[in-house]
DNA sequence: GTGCATGCAAAGGCTTTGCATACCA
DNA sequence: TGGTATGCAAAGCCTTTGCATGCAC
């Protein structure tokens, strides 16, 4: 059975190739200037983060930090994930309904998702005409986009597959 | 108490131009297949979903069919909501962090939403080209899609009027 | 040293579930 | 009448918060 590992070109090209940003710098920049401490904790949950390739739900990261680097409270993983995001090296989402999955996003480009609903695989895609119509629509409407969010539910092609025998 | 459940002739009326099927038929009809019984309680919830013109979590569900139709538990809320999803008659959404959102969507055409951040108003907007675009991405990558959600949150036209005074 | 950060445990908010009773089919 | 639906209250889940202790600055 074939593997879907097509267009995932345009997201390892734009994690790893263009020299990004350093999340640890980034974070430090945001915590001094929030008169915030730069925290083992902290540098910690951050650093799962960027190592993960995957999105993340609290839980998970829980799991990972205990095991591979530096446990952490549940308290400080959730204090820390806000600072995350609104430094805007993380960003959450809520695919599933219940609880928050996290993915860290510093120097990547913007992408949508594709959710399958059986297996709960997450495909990234880029669209840059859908992009450019969303800001069209946001004109239209004087409103003032600060992000955006599309996900597409449904069957991905190996469940697909795999349902037909 | 008295709970009178029929006045839908009128509001399906007043609802759609076009004249789309009545939902307390559909939902009749989903309930006899599934073996489910038509109960008052039930049809007031899917009632108040399609009088209410905006987008409506549990708890103010609850408190519309306190004061104007019917009293339901929370249980059988919930209990209904799902069903209601299942049968194609309700979509949930859940735009805030917290708690979903109902909405009445059959015989509407699918739309997304702008979601502002200040006031919580929820604007709808359909764009067939972003439609498109959408399931080309799906062909793309062999994905079946069964739903897709599109949200742009930001400042709407009023509140970034009101923030420069 | 001064406070903010951490961890623990308890509380919060939304939603689900177990169980006895009510009522649709 | 049989068996599901309801309502109540309790429990579940994820997340947040209060408070004493610890540590960055």
């Amino acid at each position: 059975m074939l593997c879907h590992t097509m267009p995932m070109a345009t997201e390892t090209a734009s994690r790893t190739s263009r020299q990004s940003p350093d999340p640890f710098d980034v974070f430090a920049t945001y915590l001094k200037e929030h008169r915030l401490r730069n925290t083992a904790e902290r540098n910690a949950v951050l650093k799962e983060l960027v190592q993960a390739k995957d999105h993340l739900d609290a839980e998970g990261l829980l799991v990972r930090l205990r095991k591979r680097s530096h446990p952490v409270s549940r308290a400080t993983l959730y204090r820390t994930l806000d600072h995350l995001v609104i430094a805007g090296l993380v960003k959450k989402h809520s695919f599933g309904q219940g609880h928050a999955q996290y993915e860290y996003v510093l120097g990547r480009k913007h992408h949508d998702h594709m959710v399958c609903d059986r297996c709960g695989l997450v495909i990234e895609f880029i669209n840059d005409e859908i992009e450019s119509l969303q800001e069209e629509v946001c004109r239209q409407h004087g409103f003032q986009s600060t992000n955006h969010v599309m996900e597409i539910f449904g069957i991905c092609k190996d469940c697909r597959s795999a349902k037909k025998k």
